[in-house]
DNA sequence: AACGCGTGCAACCGCAAGCTT
DNA sequence: CAAGCTTGCGGTTGCACGCGT
């Protein structure tokens, strides 16, 4: 429309000049009329790059440079699991973050995951002492540190693979994952996570315990609150089959016949990790380093407590 | 010390929805 | 009602950094 004025553009990184003036122009105007910067001559970058600039590293209280807490984390992957790769909206479920933040989040994780399990399947480490049959048929317990960063210690709790990972109240509800650490299925795993229509929405809060997991900002009240899908509350239900091959993946990785997990009121610590050096990446990693590159969530789906007004 | 690789992050792009005229 | 414009979103890319070899 304006032909060649958009060889004026300015793109690349932001300079503290530039943010500067887009602060002042917030500060005027409100965080509108972006294309305006641009038109006054405020600056030579776009209104979508001023907005985006705004956005993701501006704002006030972002959470910039700390990493996703667990909490964080798990809220994004049953968000993820509920809502598909709605970023903006899991985002606004996580004070702090943005959606891109959660997109670059998740796109780690996927990479990561993706990576492990592809590595993992003949790793003569992993595999050897197994025997013949498929691995993730045996029964084994399964071990993880405690997440928590504070010390090496650990409050292990030993969770047979054939028992109900439920705890008590204040601990995590356990939940298996559903198909998607299932070896077989693979080959459709980005697309299987994209989307998983049968996710109802019913009054249920997302909680760790009893404790309610996040408060929901007041824009989304009117959302429906989280729920549990029934395809999880299946997978839960099967849980004590020993056929239901929740950690086979596991097997295929370092973890021997046994391993433990370990949960409860450490592992739930919340985000002042951020800008202290990072507590997710820094866990205690003792001999069992494979946690390090694990994906949390393979084994800590949240469960999704009812209201105590529904039962 | 140098190199390669993996990871995290910032920013761009294209598209779609919503708004305004 | 339609066209143009703005804003928002999701996907993708490129770069810098850290770590292991």
């Amino acid at each position: 429309m304006e032909g060649n004025r958009e060889e004026g553009i300015r793109k690349g990184p932001w300079k503290a000049e530039e943010d500067e003036v887009l602060i002042n122009h917030v500060r005027k105007y409100g965080p509108r009329d972006w294309s305006s910067i641009r038109s006054k001559g405020l600056l030579r970058r776009t209104g979508k790059s001023c907005r985006l600039r705004w956005v993701n590293k501006l704002r006030p209280n972002l959470k910039n440079g700390c990493k996703f807490s667990l909490e964080e984390e798990r809220v994004v992957i049953e968000l993820q699991a509920q809502f598909g790769n709605k970023w903006a909206r899991i985002a606004t479920y996580l004070p702090g973050r943005t959606d891109n933040d959660v997109k670059n989040f998740w796109s780690s994780r996927q990479k990561r995951l993706a990576r492990i399990l592809q590595t993992s399947p003949n790793s003569s480490k992993s595999q050897k002492s197994k025997g013949d049959g498929p691995s993730y048929h045996e029964v084994p317990t399964f071990e993880a540190r405690n997440f928590s960063s504070s010390s090496g210690e650990s409050s292990s709790k030993v969770l047979p693979r054939s028992s109900s990972c439920i705890q008590n109240s204040d601990m995590i509800k356990m939940v298996p994952l559903p198909d998607l650490v299932n070896p077989s299925k693979l080959v459709n795993f980005d697309q299987d996570l994209g989307h998983q229509p049968e996710f109802n929405t019913t009054e249920k809060n997302l909680c760790i315990g009893s404790q309610p997991l996040i408060p929901f900002p007041p824009a989304l009240k009117s959302q429906p609150d989280l729920t549990f899908s029934s395809e999880s509350e299946d997978h839960l239900a099967r849980f004590g089959d020993p056929y239901f091959d929740v950690f086979g993946t596991l097997d295929a990785l370092k973890l021997g016949n046994e391993a433990e997990l370990s949960f409860g009121p450490p592992f739930l610590e919340p985000t002042e990790s951020c800008r202290t050096g990072g507590a997710i990446e820094k866990f205690d990693t003792t001999p069992d380093v494979f946690f390090d590159d694990f994906p949390v969530d393979m084994f800590d789906q949240i469960e999704l407590l009812p209201k105590s007004s529904q039962q």
